[in-house]
DNA sequence: ACTATTTTTGCATACGTATGCAATATAGAC
DNA sequence: GTCTATATTGCATACGTATGCAAAAATAGT
């Protein structure tokens, strides 16, 4: 039964052939290379490189049961800072020496359908970086026992680790920066989505001002686009007691709100003081020079690979939830203390 | 020889135990499924079904020499509609069956360095969405009889297939809008990236007004930041002859522009027209309201997919390259006719 | 020079699925 | 009921690499 054969068609079989050793030899210099004397070892790589052979990482795989790839999973993305995460654990698996199968999602459709033709190749872990779905995905990967963390997100009590940033602790610190400015009149505009991420923010928020005995702040929620945090701050803008400080969960809806701030007459800083959440790049744009929480996004990526890692070395490695400080980026959308 | 088994322990035999037939059976049930009886059938599927069995792809992979995997090949993104092109295509190559290798290099890596590591991995076909690098990764497709296709750049001669916006004839109508509106004192602010996107965007623009007796445009090139445009505006808004019209040959400078005549008191588009390329999402927001030239994106990823499986399906057939027309949108930050 | 080690190498088989071909079961024709 | 023709199924092996174990070769020890 002989087949066409895959498009390199050198194997470890003929480079063993032309080197005059056997396969296995051959695939001891190609994988481990322990106890392989040093000629042999030339011969084979000489022979290797005047056929041009690359192991074939396929047939590696079935008899490693170790693919050396990532399923990077992700919904649609309503932020725009997403993308430069994905493409910054990519750089960084490959700087590892790992493969990233990348599964994505339209904001209809649910990741979840494609888990199970993603385990069919037999990832050796998950990276969850989505939003609203993949509650599912989570629960099977833990069921399957497949190392999984989350990231920007967490699910308590659900075996799998996760690496977020602390969203409550700087909900509550903007409150207190607000109050520290003599801002009274405050109001919060958080996303559309339902994460453990959005409810933090918001309640670290709400809760710190309750505390400080500020309450009946407005809310404006599934608010996460530029129009939609424009049409939101409108509203409260022309309501009956307009707020002086504005709490956006997102930075993109918080350019929406200056926006329409300067559209209606309103001073920024000095009428209203704005912060948002993210410090994606357009917040350093002269227009909005927005004052905004920054996520330490290159940290965040370095501990979810390294508990991934972990993980997927040591299977019984425990789960663990992380939250890094966020830092508070002072610029000029926010009249604020010192 | 016992070894540790893959996470799914179940496989193609246990299920054929289960359900009373061989292997061969269960594999014939999983994959064409051609000369069964229905009962049979039956059988091994809910005896997958209690197993919850699913075939191994890396198996089936080693077996076909197909993986059903297509290498998505990108590098540093400078433009920030790439990450929304990377999702797209990933989101279609789902929708028709396929998984995708995400291959990214950084700025300064170069993606060629990752080529041997994904062709390892046996991946049916490659899409190559990258502007400045990747010419190397180009040839090795080619030389190695690798499917591929080049997005939103070309590569005449090459061999390989390359579905691209006619940035060529979208120069020339860009340059036709200004003049019929009598602009007549012109600038072009251009990419970084020597490609043939941006070389002929320069080309089209200068070409027509040198047709039309326009000729000292000014130019200002390596330019792809919000800041460059900023700068560069101001540099020529400055100068003894300052333009009354400027192309950009991408949005996101196209922006900085506008905030920089802002910043002068230049009124746009009253004392300047401007119009940039993409039309990225931003376009729309209220204080840029930029006329662009949108390139069709979905239309561009449909025909980059076609011809790639098509050269899947069919070795032999040709390389082919495609140019789509781009749309000029118009908005408030130009002053033309109509 | 001869045995006891220690290195190096090769043999055989496993990883899980697909498939050509032969064998068997089923149906159809008379 | 016998004999073809056809529809189903199973057997055996292939895909390309990794690896336990035994064999062979090299090295050391006396």
């Amino acid at each position: 039964m002989r087949r066409k054969p895959f498009r390199s068609r050198v194997t470890s079989h003929e480079v063993a052939l032309r080197a005059g050793v056997s396969q296995s030899t051959v695939s001891r210099v190609f994988s481990g290379g322990e106890g392989l004397s040093q000629a042999t070892r030339q011969r084979v790589l000489d022979a290797a490189r005047d056929l041009k052979y690359k192991p074939n990482a396929i047939a590696r795989s079935l008899s490693t049961r170790r693919t050396q790839i990532i399923g990077l999973v992700s919904s649609h993305m309503t932020n725009p800072y997403f993308p430069l995460v994905l493409q910054a654990f990519t750089q960084r698996l490959h700087e590892l020496g790992w493969k990233v199968l990348l599964i994505s999602a339209g904001l209809n459709e649910d990741v979840d359908e494609l888990l199970p033709e993603v385990l069919a190749y037999q990832v050796d872990g998950l990276v969850i970086v989505t939003g609203l779905h993949g509650r599912r995905i989570t629960e099977e990967a833990q069921r399957q026992g497949l190392p999984a963390v989350l990231f920007g997100r967490y699910a308590m009590g659900s075996g799998v680790s996760a690496v977020s940033c602390a969203n409550y602790e700087a909900g509550r610190e903007v409150a207190d920066a607000f109050l520290e400015a003599s801002h009274r009149r405050l109001a919060y505009i958080g996303g559309l989505e339902d994460t453990s991420a959005n409810v933090d923010r918001r309640k670290g928020f709400v809760e710190r001002l309750a505390e400080r005995g500020v309450g009946g702040c407005q809310e404006e929620l599934g608010v996460f686009t530029y129009h939609g945090g424009y049409e939101a701050a409108t509203r409260l803008l022309r309501s009956a007691s307009p707020p002086d400080a504005i709490f956006c969960a997102n930075d993109m809806p918080a350019f929406g709100v200056l926006d329409a701030a300067r559209d209606l007459g309103v001073r920024v800083p000095d009428d209203l003081s704005v912060i948002g959440f993210d410090d994606i790049p357009m917040a350093q744009w002269s227009p909005y020079n927005l004052t905004t929480v920054r996520q330490p996004v290159e940290e965040m990526i370095e501990v979810t690979l390294e508990l991934l890692l972990e993980r997927i070395d040591n299977a019984k490695a425990g789960s663990v939830v992380r939250f890094l400080p966020g830092i508070l980026v002072r610029r000029g959308s926010a009249r604020l203390i010192h």
